[in-house]
DNA sequence: TTGTAGGCGTTATCAA
DNA sequence: TTGATAACGCCTACAA
């Protein structure tokens, strides 16, 4: 029982004009071509009537869409990706419509996804924390923006915070700190970002002749991860446990939360810390140690990056790689001398 | 230079048989109408070159999208936002795709936002936090789900918080414990909510016979909060000011840190609570005394109306209110005696 | 059981 | 300067 929307073939007659006059005028193209009188009163009677192009019949009839594609995984906790989809939609704004896709990992899922993204003719593809696998067989040439994925072949950019970086800055702060047995917290989530984040931090501890920590596993969140810590920490302590390490900030929240609850005093007894410096961790007692990751940045960059692939279609090569830097606070501390 | 999409018209010459049996197969509907065997190669032969549906073509054919335009405002800090965003893309799942556009708050932008929208035929509408005004003159019949939003007639289903409620309660708390010099921190941002949390406030107040709080604005940020409080405190503290509420919990944290550096004890000098119950606030010291506004049930909520509307294409009155609760924790105390 | 052909709303190419 | 008209790729009566 849909009202049928008014559509250029009724302007055209009611303007007693052609509906390619009116394609045009709509367009703006009819600057030089069709009189003003005319150009005026097909403008008028499209007001009157209502009228506004049908964006898909013009997609099909031009083969562009004006739309993005925008590719996340289906978890949650990703702080980055709210910030980088405002400024999607704030930076495009009226010249591109944004298609966001949530994506379950796996292969089946995953591809039906990005065919969906694409049968729906999208005029670009960004995409965040993607296997690569999924995107590279991608049988389309339209440009592509990775964040927190592997970047491959031209027209593709990649964009990336320097986890190893900071995962060695952190990794050596808590060793200048005499800190020598070391839990590790890592996130469930599968993302580039993690192993990177481990890997480095781990690489940089052996070569500080410090044993690789062991490793416990939760959700990014604060919940879980408290739940997951709590009834551990005790028991670390004892074992000469000096300092705990969270992959991301919303899970060191949690084990600190753990922490206190246990009784567990913080920098003295056990250091904390974390990666994203979220802005909660100078707001939590005491302050957390992080590794910053300036999710702003990430998304200027990644939107200029965009827009230079959409106006210029030449194949870039770029691979933006994204300083971060260690913010030491009073969650990290010497450690205490244990047997 | 875009490669050719492989079509319909492809696959049936490949297939030997004709597009209409293609697009049969294609979708489903040749169950009982095309023997098994053509079925079979019909499907091999798309698989084989790639093929899928242009769903632009389809939605011009069918007039149907399988699109759900989203519309929010384009403010930061809604923490709602993410938890709806992620379960619409999750529980619409491949059925339907998610256009969000993010409006800027104003005649022109928004009515633009939303002709675009419509423009792309959507089938449905949902919006967050958007001004009605905007939204009445639409002159389209697809269902329309509205958060914080006022309804207005059919086929659209409103769902909001009882803040009022939430109000009225975080009032009485505080009246009980003491409380008569009060400051409001109220958010910058326009949307529904915010006159609805201060109005119930502020009349559950007066009938207490409380004196109406001063108020000042930040943004929905700790930042920002942090910077307009921290210059007033020790005043307001001076001036007998025993409790200040904001208008939301990222907001109170801002203030929270502010107090903590001008050295005023909280809740001993004042109490201080707030409005959403974000995890967090059981994780700042001393926990936030504030109004749980359940996320997640707004978003199942609004997910449930969405597919009842989509399915059943049938007007529904649904005007859906969800129950909120005050949390009371250590942020808010009996007020201290004040001159 | 399968194919033909008209229509969805635009744009773009030619003629006029 | 303007108007027919053929794409664009698909769906779906209606025929065969």
């Amino acid at each position: 029982m849909r009202k049928p929307r008014v559509k250029a073939l009724d302007v055209a007659r009611a303007a007693d004009v052609s509906t390619a006059t009116v394609s045009l005028v709509m367009n703006g193209k009819a600057e030089k071509r069709v009189p003003l009188e005319t150009r005026q009163r097909v403008l008028k009677v499209a007001a009157d009537l209502g009228y506004t192009v049908d964006l898909r019949a013009r997609g099909l009839a031009t083969g562009t869409s004006r739309l993005i594609g925008f590719l996340v995984p289906n978890s949650v906790g990703n702080p980055f990706f709210g910030a980088l989809h405002m400024e999607l939609l704030r930076e495009l704004g009226s010249s591109y419509q944004v298609l966001t896709v949530a994506t379950d990992v796996g292969e089946e899922v995953a591809r039906r996804n990005i065919e969906q993204l694409l049968a729906m003719g999208i005029d670009a593809l960004v995409a965040m924390s993607v296997d690569s696998a999924y995107l590279r067989p991608i049988q389309s040439d339209i440009p592509m923006i990775l964040i927190d994925t592997d970047r491959f072949g031209p027209g593709v950019a990649a964009l990336n915070f320097a986890v190893e970086k900071g995962a060695r800055d952190l990794a050596e702060h808590l060793v200048e700190l005499g800190h020598r047995r070391i839990i590790y917290v890592e996130a469930t989530t599968r993302s580039r970002t993690f192993p990177a984040r481990r890997n480095a931090l781990f690489t940089a501890l052996e070569e500080a002749g410090v044993a690789p920590p062991a490793v416990i596993e939760t959700d990014i969140d604060m919940l879980d991860a408290e739940r997951v810590a709590q009834p551990l920490l005790r028991k670390w302590s004892n074992d000469g446990v000096t300092a705990i390490i969270c992959a991301t900030d919303l899970q060191a929240y949690g084990v600190l939360t753990a922490m206190k609850s246990e009784n567990i005093s913080v920098p003295h007894e056990m250091s904390i810390a974390g990666f994203d410096d979220l802005p909660f961790s100078r707001v939590v007692e005491p302050q957390l140690t992080s590794v910053r990751l300036p999710g702003d940045a990430l998304a200027r960059g990644a939107v200029a990056e965009l827009r230079g692939l959409l106006d210029r279609k030449s194949a870039r090569i770029a691979s933006i790689v994204i300083d971060v830097e260690l913010q030491r606070r009073g969650s990290t501390a010497r450690a205490r001398s244990t047997p």
